[in-house]
DNA sequence: TTGAAAGCGGTACCAG
DNA sequence: CTGGTACCGCTTTCAA
């Protein structure tokens, strides 16, 4: 069931086999409705391998994310692949659960697909990787890391600007002694949460702490808290990397029957959907996960309404969302 | 750089290319080392559309899925994914949305990548393309929809026994008026779920009613829940489709101020992460995500472990986790 | 409007 | 151990 069966069925040459498959207008009426008939009865699927091969073009597109359990991966997955499944385009998705030899192997795969571009979300990025992908040319977003180049665009997360809206509004609430809970490892984007946020603290002289989670999810928060409520800092309200760490955050203080916000205030990252529906709701900083996913494919796709960003960085700034877990300072 | 400019450039052919890039133990040291120096200068990565044009192979396996953003089908993605990445395949993705037609385009896409196996675990499968899929003849695993065949094997949850175990675990606590919320469209598995409530719920000569999520998350929860009070039907307990519903159920009861468990019991199905991490933590049917994912990967792969469950039905049985979402009737 | 033929970049079989 | 070569299935000029 290749082309060349199909068109012998119709009695026609393989070109115009194509030419029908193609959607192309240079087919008479009854030829093309011969070819169909044929295709159909023959139960024909073109071969998309084949196909990427002779066209060379590649109506393909890659991203590969950091962690697709965190819903902030999730959903600028789930907006970009939404985008470009319409725009008729196939997408390829790897996870690479923060650890390089995944992201490299990922990159590797995409590149033997022959992607016509490719999106790295991913908070492991590391120099090497980057210089293996601007050699090859194909055009690429990074994310959080920096150079954008001809091919290669750059969105950025102001965290500082983040950082320090939350700082602020807890501040304003009298917050003067405030925790950080982190990542684990020393990645570029998250580090620069944890630096705003000390520096704005600094600035603010309040007293601060971090902690470092030992995992991205509800667990690691809880582990943090745990360390945290150990470590006899008594803070009066704790910043999070981002939401899921923050649920988990929410669940331990939940244990140890401390009272949110009454005794301590609790604040996230991302917004997710699930920030609106914990309990208590959780105050955060909102990114426009669903701009990033759409504003992905304009950078990657060619001709398209993102031109002037291509190349280039765009900067997006998180906005603070208050909820239920933010209180004034017992 | 394709396989040609590498052979020429090391001064040899491109079948020995060929051999050192799959790693063929019968190239001679000098000989390999060469090869792997020009693939290396020459930045060379090998066109793997073409590798599966000419190999006709398939090292790709693909997944289709209803609802990314649902955990329960997310986690069964990533073990699957994880367990197949780790085997040395590729695995291709596509999230209908529950949207038949973005069902069929999937499986057109991953037929058209000539994908060695494809599983479909979706809940709004139908039966034109369950053949469709069966005509083509590649190895298949379905969920929840029956008839296995040669090729065609299906998991099945054993939804009867988990309501069964849920409701009299309730019946035991003395709620005597339980609702249901299910899902909006009437998809096989999920009515399946409904049904199996009801008759327990007849059996045990208790009262029921049964509301329609509008959609699969959170906010259809919790508009399920606002409907169902205003019904006045005034259960002592709810059981949902799943365990994101039921945090949304979670959400509009504390909006309302009823408490759970104490005025009303609550019970999820899935047992997601969150539910351990809601507040007050989920009631719930728990199902093996990651035994399935696994399943999965074995029933499409050649020659493994589950052989004697490829082209036949394996049923999968939920097991009650008690929490803190539920309690005595008042 | 349709057909013929030259690739696209590999794989795999057959010789040597 | 290495090279030659016939495909894999489709796209894309170039002619007819």
């Amino acid at each position: 069931m290749n082309i060349r069966d199909v068109a012998e069925k119709a009695g026609v040459s393989i070109s115009t086999v194509s030419r029908v498959v193609n959607g192309s207008e240079l087919v008479k009426r009854p030829t093309r409705s011969r070819v169909l008939r044929a295709m159909h009865e023959l139960n024909y699927y073109p071969n998309l391998n084949a196909r990427s091969l002779a066209g060379g073009r590649s109506r393909i597109l890659g991203i590969v994310v950091s962690n697709l359990q965190n819903p902030f991966f999730l959903d600028i997955f789930c907006s970009f692949e939404a985008r470009a499944l319409q725009q008729g385009y196939e997408v390829l998705l790897a996870d690479t659960g923060y650890r390089t030899d995944r992201l490299k192997a990922g990159i590797r795969l995409m590149i033997g697909r022959r992607v016509g571009g490719l999106a790295a979300i991913v908070s492991e990025m590391d120099p090497s990787i980057q210089e293996e992908l601007v050699r090859v040319g194909i055009p690429a977003v990074f994310y959080d890391v920096a150079t954008p180049q001809k091919k290669i665009s750059v969105i950025r997360l102001n965290y500082r600007h983040g950082m320090r809206q939350a700082v602020e509004y807890l501040y304003s609430l009298g917050h003067r002694r405030m925790a950080y809970i982190g990542y684990p490892m020393p990645l570029g984007p998250t580090e620069e949460r944890k630096s705003a946020f000390l520096e704005t603290m600094t600035a603010h002289s309040a007293s601060s702490f971090t902690v470092a989670a030992a995992a991205d999810g509800f667990v690691g928060g809880q582990e943090a808290t745990r360390e945290l409520l150990r470590s006899g800092f008594n803070p009066t309200a704790v910043l999070c990397v981002n939401d899921i760490t923050a649920v988990g955050v929410l669940r331990e203080l939940r244990n140890q029957r401390i009272s949110v916000p009454k005794e301590i205030s609790v604040i996230g990252f991302d917004n997710i959907p699930l920030a609106e529906f914990s309990s208590p709701s959780l105050t955060t900083l909102d990114i426009p996960r669903q701009r990033i996913g759409h504003l992905i494919f304009d950078l990657l796709a060619p001709s398209h309404s993102a031109v002037r960003s291509i190349g280039r960085e765009t900067m997006i700034s998180p906005e603070l969302i208050i909820r239920e877990s933010t209180g004034p300072v017992p």
